[in-house]
DNA sequence: CTGGAATGTTGGAACGCGTCCAACAATACC
DNA sequence: GGTATTGTTGGACGCGTTCCAACATTCCAG
């Protein structure tokens, strides 16, 4: 667990500093005409480094949330109940670039980005949860079935926590309101 | 209904033409290793071309599919019932590019794009259907979460139709089956 | 103090996708 | 033959992304 670096030359930046910068971008002129040149402008770095900190444009809104996603990944290889992996996936997702790409989404003009995002991890999480539900012997369609609905429950609370505002409503209140709705089997 | 065309410059292609050279050339290097340069010099067209036929790379393998989906699209917002518009889908989907593709995924190389595409297409299909399910008065994610789960049936059934080779089994077989599965509200 | 070893930054080259456009080619109709 | 129509072509452009070699900054061991 280190704390601070110790050997190498330091970090003349970081991410938070890049994703503010791009934020604020965004907000003015949009993403798509938001290059990562401009990016790395303001943040006062050169356009090599951006790669250091983000694998990709779109990574500045994700990358919290794909973190907490990871989490989960291996909470339910671990053998973590799924709604307990899912509700413990809430409590620890703060306020983020995301959250604000939500909010402004049509403002910045990622309408359409933000959903093809979404959906990847959706799907993704949509195949952990029915790999953990998944009965041996059972191939049929029902795991992919009930793993679809419960990340749809999340992502409909997230969505709807970010859309409120943050500070409005809870986003374990959302996620367990959204789970209640998904039908037992 | 013209049959052929009557006044200007003959097609020096068609999307067939384009689509069997780039399928050949995804199954001989792979999805990535296959520039669009590539497929339209096997074809015997510019590159320039390409766009006239196609709107991007991906576009090869899912626009016969999202024909389909635009045809389901029309069908939810003209009123038609749910499971009758998921089933008219299945009907009229021939074994395609995309089918080619989900059963070579691994030789193409292209899993995770399959993936990609494929959590647009599902999270787009999921919107419709909830929006047609969602009942007035009602902003509950309960409509989301039925949506995603008959969206993921669909899909599911496709994959597992294309999956056991065409031929094997029938898709609106599979389709019929899996929406059995998505628990009645 | 000196010289690595470790870590990070920088600039540039390269590639492919996707967009745009003006010039050109081939067809049907008058 | 002229002309409107439809399609093709080549080239240019901007962008995201990958790769890499050169350089900078720090710590630590001798």
């Amino acid at each position: 667990m280190d704390s601070g670096a110790r050997v190498g030359r330091p970090k003349a930046s970081s991410r938070e500093t890049l994703a503010e910068a791009a934020c604020e971008l965004f907000l003015e002129q949009g993403f798509a005409a938001t290059s990562i040149v401009h990016i790395t402008r303001r943040a006062g770095v050169s356009r090599s480094s951006f790669f250091n900190y983000f694998a990709s444009k779109s990574d500045i809104l994700w990358s919290g949330f794909d973190e907490r996603l990871d989490v989960v990944a291996r909470s339910l290889s671990d053998g973590v109940e799924v709604d307990a992996a899912l509700r413990s996936f809430a409590e620890a997702f703060a306020p983020d670039s995301l959250a604000l790409g939500i909010v402004n989404a049509a403002i910045m003009g990622i309408e359409s980005d933000l959903e093809s995002e979404r959906a990847r991890r959706q799907l993704r999480l949509s195949g952990l949860i029915a790999d953990r539900l998944r009965a041996p012997g059972d191939d049929s369609a029902a795991a992919d079935i009930d793993g679809a609905a419960r990340a749809a429950a999340i992502f409909s609370a997230v969505w709807r926590w970010a859309g409120s505002g943050p500070g409005t409503s809870s986003l374990p209140d959302e996620v367990t309101a959204a789970l209640a709705l998904v039908l037992p089997r």
